[in-house]
DNA sequence: CGAGTATCTGAACAATGCTCAGATTATGCG
DNA sequence: CGCATAATCTGAGCATTGTTCAGATACTCG
């Protein structure tokens, strides 16, 4: 029983379920205004809550945030899954679109909420991923390095990785991806830079072998026009993912 | 004449060089603290300063915190500059060594100051390189770019680029090494996953041509005890090139 | 020396993060 | 059902912050 109609809304003293409540709204704050100036006060009033309500669900502003970054680097997770789906299969071509779409869903989650990425990989968001004291167990927490590791197995076996190269890859896909992603997002390189850094970190990866997997260039209107469908009957301005995020909602 | 004894410090009413001072002392806090927790009072009050005093050098807490940041991109570079003076020559084994070592002092340099790392790339530091509205003239304004470029011609010339990925180099190159950084600093990479990585884009660098021009891994010690030799003089906890930027001082 | 300007002060305002005593509602136990 | 207990929310309040502005102070230049 509990809360039979707590998901409606504010209700009268109680609110059903602020929790919730506060992290959307908090969410919406953050892809419109940016995580620096979101106030406690903001979205507490936006809810027709007093101000130490929100105190009763979250300890801390950075516990606020940190709580919307878990939700939207899970999203970004959710975005390259569905990116990858366009390729299924087990062939050279296949595993290497694969892969290049989910460089391009992280770097064109970034453009469209820049706010949104820039959260995650902020001070505002803390322990995101990795558990406390310093350790690095990807394997359990990061859904995304998952995926990554994945996709380069995947196309390993398939053939499309050159062996020296495999150790490691993923530190070096993973960094040059975010690396163009966050670049982009300052303003520091052009939005059309993810194009041939693609296409590198796809040489880079056939390292010596001899035949091109893919020619490179050739699936990225693919994973355009895919990225397009993944939420078409909204508006389709920079915020898409953001004002509808696929899970959490 | 004017300030003949200016820069000793506050003397009475007026200060001086208050704007040279702020600039120093609102780096330090940075360092210490983040960009997120300075305060222009706490900036002021540090100084022997009434808080609007500031406003009369910087309009705004992002003005004073994006000179901070000009200053720190400078070093930046200069301490890339200094690395690369470890290996001079036209040589293949040289220039290759001259461009890990850029890498490695961008790097090095977050690593050892994350908090005046963080603030050129986040949302408090504006207009540090690209002049407003979107043009990326990297030529006239980004020391950082300008080297990366060079390093790389030289590495062309040299033979030890393949042509084919030499195009766009420098994004794929900038973009792995800035991903990195910002993983490492953010608790998603150990630490010592810049070494994979900078076999990874040597490697990638180098393309299909046959022979490595050095062996991985293996001119990492010499950076590292060049980049000991930074200040020396200092104590060598992380701070060291905050505490003592190179020039501005 | 005196006018003018750059620099700095002090008080003040609005907004913020956060705390705490107390009011209000739900929950679970008899 | 009725009551005790816990969960949730309010309202007032404190300390701090960014920023503004009138006015005091000191430097500069004629």
């Amino acid at each position: 029983m509990a809360h039979s109609e707590a998901q409606a809304g504010k209700a009268g003293y109680h609110h059903g379920d602020l929790e919730a409540a506060l992290l959307a709204q908090a969410r919406i704050f953050v892809a419109e205004q940016g995580a620096d100036n979101v106030s406690m006060r903001e979205v507490a009033a936006s809810l027709g809550v007093s101000p130490s309500a929100v105190y009763h669900h979250f300890s801390d502003r950075v516990a606020l945030l940190s709580a919307v970054g878990r939700i939207v680097f899970d999203d970004i997770a959710d975005f390259q899954e569905k990116a990858m789906q366009a390729f299924p299969g087990k062939s050279l071509a296949a595993t290497s679109a694969r892969l290049r779409n989910l460089g391009m869903a992280y770097v064109d989650f970034a453009q469209a909420n820049p706010h949104l990425f820039r959260l995650c990989f902020g001070p505002l968001c803390v322990d995101p991923i990795t558990v406390a004291g310093g350790n690095f167990d990807h394997k359990k927490a990061n859904r995304a390095w998952n995926l990554l590791i994945n996709g380069l197995d995947e196309l390993a076996a398939a053939g499309g990785i050159d062996p020296k190269i495999r150790p490691n890859a993923e530190i070096m896909v993973w960094s040059a991806i975010h690396g163009v992603a966050t670049l982009i997002l300052d303003g520091l390189l052009p939005p059309d830079a993810v194009y041939p850094l693609l296409d590198s970190v796809e040489i880079s990866l056939r390292g010596q072998l001899k035949k091109p997997a893919v020619a490179p260039s050739k699936l990225l209107p693919q994973l355009t026009s895919d990225e397009a469908d993944y939420d078409r009957d909204e508006g389709r301005d920079r915020e898409i993912a953001a004002d509808k995020p696929p899970h959490h909602g």
